[in-house]
RNA sequence: GGGCAGGUAGCUCAGUUGGUACGAGCGUCCGCCUGAAAAGCGGAAGGUCGGCGGUUCGACCCCGCCCCUGCCCA
């Protein structure tokens, strides 16, 4: 398997096209599986920067459009439905191709983890905690069923802190085992990446053509399916802000120039994520 | 030419009856990341408070002049 990773906006979608294109001449075919925890969503195509059919020039790709906008999106779905696919890919005696920026979801899929599932009872009892008394009431007793989980999640945290707690009372512990980044001879990373001057205007551009294309219209759209309802996927990059726009909570121009603000952000975390990985060949954004 | 408002962090603005700028949001930089991750969280760097004089033990805050911006009157 190949993983393709970086921050949004260096062409890793075209990137990895062109690499399955190559692998094909080579003899051995390849397909694409997504890795990008919004191109999941049905819709949402002009946001997330989708590659068209054309332009996916006949690779095939996997695990975009699986789900409406409504569902809540989990990792431990996702890395199943990831792990199959990849496993049939190479069944076929084909090379999967791992494309996206989702830092977690890629290693979701690159490293074995043992994912505990969500339990929906326990999840909302405690956030309904988290809500009257705090993030730090709830932090105090994660020091008592955890310690080492309390030491690595800090008592401001409560989206954390809420999942730990869960996790203690489904497996009895958090379990402090940090993610590893070990060696794995069947993977192969690369990264690609740009300067920040490169990206930052890279990153305007992207915004200022998905508004060119319609942008707001697929968002209007969107919403009239439920995207507004949607937990995970009314928070992605342009839609959150296009939702405001749409609610009269700002102008169009906020909208447009917050999105660019916030994939600007985005892409730094995304350095930060990727950047720490060892195992990672970088290679210069192709212009 | 006259009047009014304003000139404080890169940006938008708070603030001090004169006593080391208490700043905030955004931006920038750095970091964390056990799963809702395009999310969540933490930290840091930035200001000679428009300029020059004066009053004062001491002025960003008082006085004078000047410059700049906006509005109003001529």
């Amino acid at each position: 398997m190949i993983a393709v990773v970086g921050s949004t906006a260096v062409g890793k979608s075209d990137f990895a096209v062109r690499l399955a294109n190559e692998l094909q001449a080579g003899g051995r075919g390849a397909e694409v599986v997504n890795a990008d925890s919004m191109q999941v969503y049905r819709g949402m195509d002009i946001g997330t920067a989708k590659l068209t059919e054309p332009e996916r020039s006949g690779v095939e790709h996997h695990l975009l459009d699986i789900w409406p906008v409504t569902k809540t999106a989990t990792l431990a779905e996702y890395q199943q439905l990831a792990l199959d696919t990849v496993a049939d890919i190479a069944t076929r005696g084909r090379t999967p191709i791992l494309v996206g920026g989702s830092g977690m979801y890629v290693h979701a899929v690159v490293d074995q983890w043992d994912i505990p599932g969500t339990d929906p009872d326990i999840r909302a009892a405690l956030e309904v905690e988290l809500k009257e008394s705090g993030p730090e009431a709830l932090h105090a007793r994660l020091v008592d069923s955890d310690p080492a989980a309390a030491t690595a999640i800090l008592p401001t945290n409560g989206r954390r802190i809420v999942r730990a707690l869960e996790v203690v009372s489904l497996r009895g512990s958090f379990s402090a085992t940090l993610p590893t980044f070990a060696p794995n001879p069947g993977v192969r990373l690369i990264g690609l990446r740009s300067s920040r001057e490169e990206l930052d205007e890279r990153i305007e551009q992207r915004v200022t053509k998905m508004w060119e294309s319609g942008f707001v219209d697929e968002v209007r759209s969107l919403e009239s399916e439920g995207l507004r309802e949607g937990r995970t996927a009314s928070r992605a990059l342009g839609y959150a802000q296009v939702l405001g726009f749409l609610a009269g909570e700002r102008t169009e121009q906020d909208a447009l120039d917050e999105t660019v603000r916030a994939t600007r952000r985005f892409a730094r975390k995304q350095e930060s994520w990727f950047g720490r990985d060892p195992r990672i060949e970088w290679r210069a954004a192709p212009a």
